[in-house]
DNA sequence: AAGTGGTCTAGACCACTCC
DNA sequence: GAGTGGTCTAGACCACTTA
């Protein structure tokens, strides 16, 4: 539990309640206040910001909406738990889905490396030809038999501490998650038919359909990581939940 | 625009300003108060709940952001146009989709017909074997070329509109959404393999992969329509884009 | 010009929970 | 018991937009 600041820059931009909510997701997303760190108290925040308490309460109540504090009564307001992939399309964490559907989850990691981009690669993870990349290529295993098979590059100068990570034990997705909070992430989803490599790796026959899903990952525009996850088609589905507005 | 009430009740659960907003929202999604509708001002609201602007102003804000209603200062706030499947995964609107890709959209009726519902139906659209379902099939035509197959089931006690609609130049998809508020959705999204009537329908090899959609549709409660959309693979992308709670 | 929402204030009381 | 958030109030001024 690190302390908080005791001066905080406004930009002056829109309404006051929203500089004030810019200004603390600033210090959170950019991690100078960790997850568990203690927020001043409303209080606290009226006289660093100069407002009514009605006002930071504001910031503070959409802040808790977004899920990037928890607030409690008498203890205070508290940076969240890594601000998990969350509602919808919960695909980030294999390992519970795994096991969620009552199978013992594996992990086996099978290649890495670290390439320089191609353009290709570049477009893809939005970085530029040339940038230095962690490629990972990695299986997840359902009761031992090949579940998941996922193909994940990472830009090294957003992640420097990648390099340095064996990645053989634990998956890049969850230690990623750990270790940088992302802001922006953007899906795609399509369906292909498997070719030789992708039916050796998944155990299934050559022309399978597999459903791939593709997301790039940013934080605070700059792009971090992009994935690949090929999955059995007549094994898995996604599932995603939806509300007009999110409202109950 | 039609005119809205003189006394509304309330439930007494939690706080004041949930309970103004869930009083509001009821009556726009039991359908009492149609899109375009204009609610009674702030000042209105504060009489009819015997609350202050603020507290009004709080639930008002909430159904704002919910996308529930328009507010437009001096004008006032309306019941917004149908709660669209917004944000994430736009596949409610298919010829949009095509048109946006930059081809012309056409739409053609294969089959409709009204049956009682299966132990397999019943169960993935909600409902009880034996309810009376609307079945229809349909094709998205992308350039004149099949594009997307659609096959969907209406429940009949949840729209019986549905029964004379003929579906034979408008898309169910559309029909439903201007007639029926839905209050929740689930997707399933997975890949197969095209079998020989699929890939008849949709022009393609049998075998090929496709991304297979499929939909329940809720309004409260109540289940209303199961769609399953046959993507051809090679040439579609569901695409999401994703914000660890949808701040900015 | 006037009605409506947008925002902010200063203060109040309550409820919970950690110490 | 005291600190913190949760909620509510009554009033105010402003900004925008439509009639």
């Amino acid at each position: 539990m690190t302390s908080a600041a005791t001066t905080i820059a406004l930009d002056g931009e829109g309404p006051r309640y929203e500089q004030i909510r810019r200004a603390l997701r600033g210090r959170i997303v950019d991690g100078r206040w960790p997850p568990g760190t203690k927020l001043p108290s409303e209080h606290e925040l009226m006289d660093l910001f100069g407002a009514a308490r009605m006002t930071v309460n504001k910031a503070l109540h959409q802040l808790q909406r977004d899920g990037l504090v928890v607030r409690r009564r008498k203890a205070g307001t508290f940076v969240a738990v890594p601000p998990e992939e969350h509602a919808v399309m919960r695909i980030a964490d294999l390992a519970g889905e795994i096991e969620a559907a009552g199978h013992t989850y594996g992990y086996r990691l099978i290649g890495r490396r670290t390439i320089r981009a191609t353009r290709d690669l570049a477009a893809a993870i939005g970085g530029r030809p040339g940038d230095r990349v962690l490629a990972l290529t990695a299986l997840h295993l359902s009761d031992g038999a090949p579940s998941i098979l996922e193909e994940r590059w990472i830009r090294l100068a957003a992640v420097p501490e990648a390099e340095t990570a064996a990645f053989d034990a634990a998956a890049p997705g969850p230690w990623l998650l750990a270790h940088i909070p992302w802001t922006e992430a953007r899906h795609s989803v399509f369906a292909v038919n498997a070719g030789p490599r992708i039916a050796a790796l998944l155990a299934v026959s050559p022309g399978d359909a597999c459903l791939v899903v593709e997301r790039t990952t940013w934080r605070e525009r700059e792009p971090v990581t992009f994935v690949r996850l090929f999955y059995r088609g007549d094994r898995h589905r996604l599932v995603g939940r939806f509300h007009p507005g999110g409202a109950t």
